[in-house]
Order: C-alpha cells, then sequence, then structure tokens
RNA sequence: GCGUCGAUGGUAGAGUGGUCAAAUACGACACGCUGUAAACGUGUUGCCUUCGGGCUUCGGGGGUUCGAAUCCCUCUCGACGCA
C-alpha cells in the first residue's frame, strides 16, 4: 500500500445498458485524463468472442490501453471472483503508474464485485458435488441447506437451484457459509451511468446486430466451434452465440434467430437496467451530453 | 355446391356440461441476487374491489339445462376432402 489514503485514490466506472456508447465514451474519457480501461464485462473476457459481444477494436481502442478482455478460455467458465482478483490487481498497477483506472461495462455483478468490495468465499466449483445435486429439487436443496448452515438458509433464495447449490459447496468445504462480507474498497469510485430512451435503446439495438451479422459473428462461431468449442457451450456463453448456434445447427429458421437475437439483447438490456436502478451513487447521463460528464468528472476527480 | 374438421386470453395451445377467469409455454411488466450473472430465480399479467368478493369473457346470434368454453340450431370465417 503505497502513496494513497483510502478514499483517496479515484476510479471512474462507466455503466449502462448494451448499446449505450459506453466504450467510446471511455476511449474519449481516457485520452482526457489519462486513464486506462479496465472491462466489466462477463463476455468479453472470452477470447475468440469478438463480434458477438461487441469487443471493441484495436483501432477504436486509440491507444489507449484495455485490461480483461480476452483473459479466458471460451471452453471454460470465467466466474465472478476470478473476475474480482483480476480487476483489483489491475486497479492497483494502474494506480500505481500513476493513470487513472476506468472502469467500463456492463455486468452489474463485476461492477459491484469491485467498487462495493464483495469478498467472495475461497471454494472453488466442486463439478461432482454439482452434478450430483442438479438431479435435486430446490426443496430438497434447501432442506440440505437449513442442516448445514441455518444462517444462510434464512437468507437465500429457497428456490433459486443455482443459488442453494453454490451454498451447499461453500458450507460442506467451509463448514459454514461465512457471513456475506463487503470490504469497503480503498478507492472512490465516480460511477457514470449512461442512459438513452427506450425508443432510440431498440434502434440501436436492431441497428447493431444488422452490423454484427453483416461482420460476420456467425463466421466467428463457427471458428470457435472447429476449435473445439462444442455447441453445448455456446447456449452458456451467451444469447447471441446461442441463437446463433441453433441457426448454424438447423434448428431454427434465419427469420426466428433474427427475432429471438432482438428479443433477447431487448431483455438482457431491461435487466441490466433493474440491476444498475438500485445504486444510487451513479450519476445517469445522456451518452450524447460529453461535455457534462467531463465536468462532472472532472469536479470529482 | 356438398361433406368433414376447426374458431379459446397479447401469441401458441390445453380444456369437451359444474371444481374454469380458463392448464402450460412464450411474450409483457415488475422484482431479487455474494464464485454460471448475457446466468439463475420470484411475483403479476380480463375488469372492478373496502381484498370478503363482485362483474364481463372462450368467432356472432339463438336455444337446451338449475348450470355451457364444453350439448343443439344457425350465421360468419379458415383448413381439408368430394364434386
Amino acid at each position: 500500500m503505497r502513496g494513497f489514503e483510502p478514499g483517496g485514490a479515484r476510479i471512474i466506472v462507466i455503466l449502462g445498458q448494451t448499446a449505450t456508447g459506453k466504450s467510446d465514451l471511455a476511449v474519449k474519457i481516457a485520452k482526457k485524463i489519462g486513464g486506462e480501461i479496465i472491462s466489466a464485462d462477463s463476455r468479453q473476457v472470452y477470447k475468440g468472442l469478438d463480434i458477438g459481444t461487441g469487443k471493441i477494436t484495436e483501432k477504436e481502442m486509440q491507444t489507449i490501453p484495455h485490461y480483461l478482455l480476452d483473459v479466458a478460455n471460451p471452453k471454460k467458465q470465467f466466474t465472478v471472483a476470478q473476475y474480482k482478483i483480476l480487476a483489483d490487481k489491475k486497479i492497483k498497477e494502474v494506480i500505481d503508474r500513476d493513470k487513472i483506472p476506468i472502469l467500463c461495462g456492463g455486468t452489474g455483478f463485476y461492477i459491484d464485485a469491485v467498487t462495493k468490495g464483495m469478498i467472495f468465499p475461497k471454494v472453488p466449483p466442486n463439478k461432482k458435488l454439482r452434478k450430483d445435486l442438479e438431479q435435486k429439487t430446490a426443496e430438497t436443496l434447501f432442506n440440505i441447506l437449513k442442516k448445514l448452515d441455518k444462517d444462510r438458509a434464512k437468507s437465500i433464495d429457497s428456490k433459486n437451484k443455482v443459488r442453494l447449490i453454490r451454498a451447499i459447496e461453500i458450507a460442506k468445504a467451509l463448514g459454514e457459509v461465512p457471513k456475506i462480507t463487503e470490504a469497503t474498497p480503498p478507492y472512490k469510485f465516480i460511477k457514470i451511468g449512461l442512459k438513452v430512451p427506450e425508443k432510440t435503446l431498440k434502434r440501436k439495438i436492431r441497428i447493431r446486430l444488422r452490423k454484427r451479422i453483416r461482420s460476420g459473428m456467425a463466421i466467428e462461431l463457427y471458428n470457435l466451434r472447429k476449435a473445439g468449442v462444442p455447441w453445448k457451450r455456446f447456449i452458456e456463453l451467451g444469447f447471441d452465440q446461442k441463437y446463433i448456434a441453433l441457426f448454424l445447427q438447423g434448428k431454427i429458421s434465419n427469420k426466428e434467430m433474427l427475432e429471438k437475437l432482438f428479443k433477447s439483447n431487448w431483455q438482457y438490456a431491461k435487466r441490466q437496467m433493474t440491476w444498475f436502478k438500485r445504486d444510487k451513487e451513479i450519476k445517469w447521463f445522456s451518452p450524447v451530453s460529453y461535455k457534462k460528464i467531463k465536468i462532472y468528472i472532472e469536479n470529482k476527480l
């Protein structure tokens, strides 16, 4: 720990729904204030998933360093806990270089993991146990958890199998689920949210989709397939890759694919907003009011 | 023209005399989330309500019945078959 007092170093966070122009803004700001960008996107971490996830291109980066892109193998599952570790490290590095970290992305959970200092229990996924537990009903799982850890059982969503399984996994490994903890990070976060009217956003999503398809989103996935990523995995990699994979396999028509792609993008955008809405620290701007954003940031720095 | 089958809530699609404001899925809307988060889960989804209920719905009209989305007649539309 050197140099900065708690609350001293500033980190800019740029978040918002998909297709609102976060990446562009981040680059602009970075150039202005001497920042470096740390992605907060749960899909762009994967190598080879470029067009389909809207990953920024080399050219668009305009020489600004971007981190936490292409850090994971698409065949393997990447998780928040891993992200959190990598992000913390990168932030520190950037600050040590006297640059300003700009956290930019649309994955609310990843952003919170960093900005709220979430601490994840160090229990890696136990594949065998999970497979076992997956067979059981939510009710059964809930009862198992109750026996292992009453406290966690009280707060958990008793119908959510994914959560229940993880809780049991932790409880089995540690004897109990550690109380949810957050350690306030030693930074000050300036959270900028980009918001666009519903109609505009829908249009933007449409336009972007068309562009992605034209740029060869399907080819990109086809290449992943050839590189040995199983079709099954595409479903987990995200909606764009899911529906394109279904199309490539001849399971849905072109028309159906386009409909699903748009719908799932839009639904995602709404879910993102549900997440962001709760964070009262976010200051919302229209992506076109760059000047206002700039002034806001400069006042906070 | 004759015959058969069909017409159900935003969509698909169950229901074939009461337990039906009508399964289920999708969509829509809202919400939750501490190692899958583009994931996963929850709630609401005819109208009104003092949350007890009340009211109007299953192509249109008419009937049978204590009671019809369900049975009968008829009309409209659609699919198929025969001419």
